[in-house]
DNA sequence: AATTTAGGTCAGGACGATTGACATATTTTG
DNA sequence: CAAAATATGTCAATCGTCCTGACCTAAATT
């Protein structure tokens, strides 16, 4: 009854699908593989100037959240990179091994300990997002209508509605 | 001659950079957190879905492009993804085992393995995309002028330039 | 017949992430 | 004040996904 046999078991068949998907009301293809390419090569520039230093895209993100938010608190940063102390753990140790980050005990609570980035963690930190605003820049000048609001608004629909306001709150007022 | 003292080896400072980073020609924080969390997020329903499944971002990855493209050859996959074959192998195997893909002899060169989806592979695509799609159609109605061209060239505008081409031809004409 | 190509596989390793268990210092609470 | 909770750190074991290098088969090309 499918492929090219009759009278398979018809709980499950093997056969291969052989046509495309076809357009279906709300699949939209072409914008999730933009997605996933865009994000692909966004990322791409920064993992190949972090290769150079050993590090990899964990040490990318505590760089570029210490930097935006210096004095940001361990916690603070597993909550937005939504990953687990034992994994931050070493990233942590290498960057500041590394002279990128210090860490300075929690003036009012002690248990605490404030990041912050060095001048060689800052100036490193800027460097990368130069790399990837560059990227962002040219795309949007790619447009007819140079809209960076809407792109704005469109990555911020992106999240998950119960995190906007989190995230929201790390743009602080710059939005 | 060092911490909080004044006449430092001034080679390297190991000083908190308290204040955040200055807003910079050419420096767009919100747009690049914004990709980062957009992205997370974008991901995350299907790597939930596939939790169930005991499977990984590598396997969507794989179930997805074999999907859009039936037929597709191993080194096509290979040359999307950029991964090596000794990578692509386990997954693929799982993906083979679990009744969702299939693979062809192929009919011309018969070296090449061409791949298809099951119907069940098929069912399972399409129900990941559909969470992906419903994602994005939610943040473009969010705009105020509900421009998806913008976002596509937006998105097409982030791929390396040098890429574009290969993106476009996998895309067909149905851009 | 020799070489190249498409694909598969084995070995070994790296990284980034996980969970579980536990240790330490400090703050808060009863 | 003693007990509990909190912030952080660390050890151990494991997993998924990627890597390089080496080698294999089958089939196509030269």
């Amino acid at each position: 009854m499918s492929g090219t046999n009759t009278l398979e078991s018809n709980t499950v068949s093997n056969s291969p699908v052989v046509d495309p998907p076809q357009p279906e009301e709300g699949l939209d293809f072409p914008l999730v593989e933009l997605f996933f390419f865009a994000y692909r090569d966004f990322i791409a520039d920064a993992d190949d100037m972090l290769e150079e230093y050993g590090f990899g895209r964990a040490h990318h993100r505590v760089l570029h959240f210490v930097n935006r938010r210096p004095g940001m608190v361990v916690a603070e940063l597993l909550e937005i990179l939504r990953i687990t102390k034992q994994s931050l753990g070493p990233v942590l140790r290498q960057l500041i091994e590394s002279g990128l980050l210090v860490q300075v005990a929690g003036p009012e609570d002690r248990r605490q300990r404030l990041l912050y980035p060095t001048q060689k963690g800052r100036n490193l930190s800027i460097e990368l997002t130069h790399m990837q605003s560059r990227r962002i820049k040219r795309a949007i000048e790619s447009l007819k209508n140079k809209d960076r609001e809407s792109i704005k608004d469109f990555l911020f629909g992106m999240i998950e509605p119960e995190e906007q306001d989190l995230v929201e709150g790390l743009m602080d007022k710059e939005r």
